[in-house]
DNA sequence: CCCTAAATTAACCAAATGGTTAAACCATTA
DNA sequence: TAATGGTTTAACCATTTGGTTAATTTAGGG
């Protein structure tokens, strides 16, 4: 019994993952989820009362699971500013490479919902405030330049994310369409982003 | 007649890009529209046959109007690289800022919907080579240094474009969501930014 | 082996939604 | 002013969609 219910309940889970990361919160069909669970649609409302609910969990799931877990461990680790841009450029676009549908799937909650925020995501407890400081002292003990942290940060953010999203965008227009030489591209700024950024924080002299 | 022609065709196509801007495809009503631009909903289909075709023009017209005229513009007018980075993410910038919306809403479309860009986008003509040129000939002769071409265009294009979409997201985790700052921030990337990226394109000496 | 409670399903339902139709309206012009 | 053709509307329609209900199946404990 409880061997099966979770199975039953994870492969909810997972086909209702697949379809809303895929079509999004409206474009997402019940029935649909159904199928791909390979179950009635009535037990999706058995077990999650309804699409909001569903979705919720999802999307609790999604963020917590995928997102901010290794994030935070690097943060918490690194204490070396040039360091963590390193790891944390390589671990990020790693992580969504590998799961490319996330980050526009929760920018779209978000955008569409704001609010969805302040609860769940914020209440994780990411410790911006460690990487915040990390940035001022670097720049106090001259490892890098003066730089407001949250442009620092936006910038990085910005370029390990954005290619990702955008990439249906960016493989036709700059890479003539070829899927190959994308992905070597995304390879690539695992340092290159990290590279670009260093030259561009490192101090006056 | 041909006066109040243009009126109700217009005034359906802005209520369709409110809608269609604000919640998605999917997620917008046919209704809806119809209710906004203060028409019948009949009308709708009688100047734009479906939502596929209305969301069409609507698409169409985004992206032609108000994207790609000003960024040809600069990228035929510049010859300097580094001007050229200057002026193109002040504009750049500029218009995201004046049309929030938008970035989202073509990402949004152009990602659940691959294929859209090959037909009217592309052939729209911007002139990528331009700037796949500008930049090696820059680096050749030693006023950047060596850089892939698309490294530096997605960077760019990246910390303009994505610090927008993302604003739900990162107004209230790094701004304490007051936003009177992040619209300054916004406003102080337009010269940040490129300071950001000459720094990093110097020239090794 | 039977009883009970949970799990699962088939059949429905009501509301929403994109789309259609036929009639009314309005402006122009012959 | 009456005919004409484009414009606009009210009323419908068929389908989709999220959700419900009542009945059936399944598994475990006494």
């Amino acid at each position: 019994m409880t061997d099966k219910d979770l199975k039953t309940e994870e492969k909810i889970l997972e086909a209702a993952a697949n379809e809303f990361l895929q079509k999004g919160k409206s474009g997402a069909r019940m029935q649909e989820i159904a199928n791909n669970a390979g179950i009635n649609k009535a037990l999706l409302h058995y077990y999650y009362r309804s699409k909001d609910k569903l979705f919720e969990s999802v999307f609790t799931v999604v963020i917590k699971k995928l997102l901010l877990s290794k994030v935070n461990k690097i943060i918490e680790e690194e204490k070396d500013a040039i360091g963590l841009v390193r790891r944390f450029v390589a671990t990020y676009i790693d992580i969504i490479n590998k799961n490319p549908m996330i980050p526009f799937f929760v920018l779209e909650e978000i955008t569409k919902n704001p609010g969805r925020l302040t609860n769940s995501m914020l209440n994780s407890g990411l410790p911006i405030n460690k990487v915040f400081n990390l940035i001022n002292d670097s720049a106090k003990q001259g490892v890098i330049r003066e730089i407001e942290p949250q442009q620092l940060i936006i910038n990085i953010l910005s370029m390990s994310i954005f290619p990702v999203i955008g990439r249906n965008m960016f493989q036709p227009i700059l890479f003539n369409d070829n899927k190959k030489a994308f992905d070597q591209f995304l390879e690539s700024r695992k340092t290159e982003v990290a590279d670009f950024i260093i030259r561009s924080i490192q101090p006056d002299k």
